[in-house]
RNA sequence: GCCGCAUUCGUCUAGAGGCCUAGGACACCACCCUCUCAAGGUGGCGACACGGGUUCGACUCCCGUAUGCGGUACCA
């Protein structure tokens, strides 16, 4: 692969937060230009002012920064190609409007909204496409001059010719052809003057350099418009590859922009900080993110960042839609959690546990992250997991957990008896620890299993925790015989 | 409605006419391991949407149909 260097653009419209799909697509600008060793730009798309959401600009920088998408040119970090912004652009795009109304290739629609209401309405009756009736299409220079003038609000619109196709080449669908005459003359100024996303993107993406645009599925049906702007221009078009969007785990319809809760509380994450908050790894999105629509080969699919870089290309996107599988993005953090190093892993987990309100200090986690590692999902599932090291006493739990398959209430004094003889004097070690416990065991005829059930809910308070021998030994004995002994009164007084 | 795109196991995918008895992964099931839960190991279940062509030969090419998705804004 011996690619040209790329510019590649990630342009988003700040009107809502950071969703997987527009980090599918930053991803993919950003794989394809590291892989080329060109350059991922960051440009702001902000020319619908009614639906901005100035939250969404943060949103966005911080998705990106979670997942490593560094970008080397646009908001925050500059470049040669600025501003970045496209509400600070609007001289740039007067002057091609100009250029493009003194050539006949746009022009001035007087139209009112309730005209252009009334003439959808009348084509959709007529069983015809909704559109525009090109009604200002041939009003005559001098009164589209005159009407301007005088003050009356106008948007511009483009010629898209009458008859003929226009053919788009795309990198990932190869060739679409759509005819002219189904192609609205949609509108590239609007009356407050500023351009829509047709035309500013154009001018940007010219303008900028951009040899490669990435874009959603949902933009095929407009590229006429822009390939016409192109041609009007006088401009070479970039490289265009559109991406199949992602559907929702069903199947069926765009992954929704919405977070949806189950009734058990579950939340099912569609933005980035939401898969950051619940604690998925950076890598593990990235990674994950990466398959969502390309693939490697037949087998790989635990790959770095680095060979994802390396083996990405453009022809092996996908064309067809492919549905968000939670499922296997679970199993790929969880297959990244159980890769950290102890440290690296412990020092992911603090902030998680700080903000579930448990306070641990970082020597004790270093113990007692092996015993969770391989148990975790996501890392906001810890706090759960190893509350009880950090509590003074345990809270209420039901006796009945204390009982052991196949034993009674009756059988579980005797065996908290033996564990609190037994722990008093072993060796707290894990090696320790297991050899005293198994003996044990082995003493009252018990299974192993039997035997630590007690002491195991008597310790945790919990039937399902980390192993035994490594628990206790960070509890430590006092902790232990103090929980235990708190077991048998509980008994007690239940008796 | 019209236009466009898409269609391989439940899901993500491999497959660029014979390599396919269609491969891998997630999920699911069973067994093994095992102090609970995991993790891990082994095995299993399971797909080329349908109909026509083209060809000696189609999952692969062409055409229809069906289905899904996207678009049809002074939103992007």
């Amino acid at each position: 692969m011996t690619d040209k260097p790329a510019r590649v653009r990630y342009a988003p419209s700040p009107t809502g937060y950071f969703h997987v799909g527009g980090a599918r697509t930053a991803l993919y600008d950003y794989l394809l230009a590291r892989k080329t060793g060109g350059s991922f730009i960051l440009r702001i798309e902000d020319t619908d002012q009614k639906r901005f959401n100035p939250d969404s600009v943060a949103d966005l920088l911080d998705g990106l920064r979670f997942l490593g998408l560094d970008w080397d040119e646009g908001v925050e970090v500059g470049g040669e190609y600025g501003p970045y912004v496209q509400t600070e652009r609007l001289e740039i795009y007067q002057k091609y409007a100009k250029q493009l109304l003194d050539a006949g290739h746009v022009y001035r629609c007087f139209c009112t909204p309730e005209r252009l209401a009334k003439v959808n309405e009348e084509r959709q009756k007529a069983g015809l496409n909704p559109g525009y009736d090109r009604h200002c299409r041939n009003l005559s220079p001098e009164e589209s001059e005159a009407r301007a003038a005088a003050g009356e609000p106008f948007t511009i619109r483009i010629k898209i010719p009458l008859t003929g196709s226009i053919t788009l080449h795309d990198a990932i669908r190869g060739d679409i052809t759509i005819e002219n005459e189904i192609v609205n003359d949609a509108v590239l100024v609007k009356s407050n003057g500023i351009p829509t996303y047709h035309f500013a993107v154009v001018v940007d993406d010219h303008l900028m350099e951009i040899t490669h645009v990435l874009r959603g599925e949902e933009w095929v049906s407009s590229f006429p418009i822009h390939l016409h702007l192109y041609d009007f221009l006088g401009w070479e078009p970039p490289v265009f590859a559109h991406l199949p969007v992602i559907l929702n785990p069903a199947g069926k319809g765009k992954m929704s922009k919405r977070e949806t809760r189950a009734p058990d509380g579950t939340v099912y994450p569609v933005f980035v900080h939401t898969f950051k908050e619940l604690g998925y790894l950076p890598e593990a999105l990235f990674n994950y993110l990466a398959l969502v629509g390309w693939s490697y080969d037949d087998k790989t699919e635990i790959m770095t960042r680095e060979e994802i870089i390396e083996r990405f290309s453009l022809e092996r996107v996908n064309s067809s839609p492919a549905a968000w599988d939670y499922d296997k993005l679970n199993h790929f953090n969880g297959m990244y959690i159980r890769n950290l190093s102890v440290p690296d892993l412990t020092d992911r987990l603090l902030p998680f546990l700080e903000k579930a309100g448990i306070h641990a200090d970082r020597e004790t986690m270093l113990k007692i992250t092996p015993l969770i590692q391989e148990r975790l999902t996501i890392l906001s599932e810890a706090a759960a997991k190893v509350d009880f090291f950090f509590m003074d006493e345990l809270p209420d739990f039901d006796p009945a957990l204390l009982v052991p398959k196949k034993l009674t209430m009756a059988d579980v004094p005797a065996i908290l008896q033996k564990a609190h003889t037994v722990l008093a004097e072993a060796e707290f070690t894990h090696d320790g620890l297991e050899k005293a416990l198994k003996a044990a065991a082995a003493e009252m005829g018990l299974k192993a299993g039997q035997f630590y059930q007690p002491i195991r809910v008597a310790t945790c308070g919990r039937k399902v925790a980390p192993p035994l021998y490594g628990t206790l030994e960070v509890l430590g004995r006092e902790t232990v015989l103090r929980r235990i002994e708190q077991a048998q009164l509980r008994l007690e007084i239940g008796d």
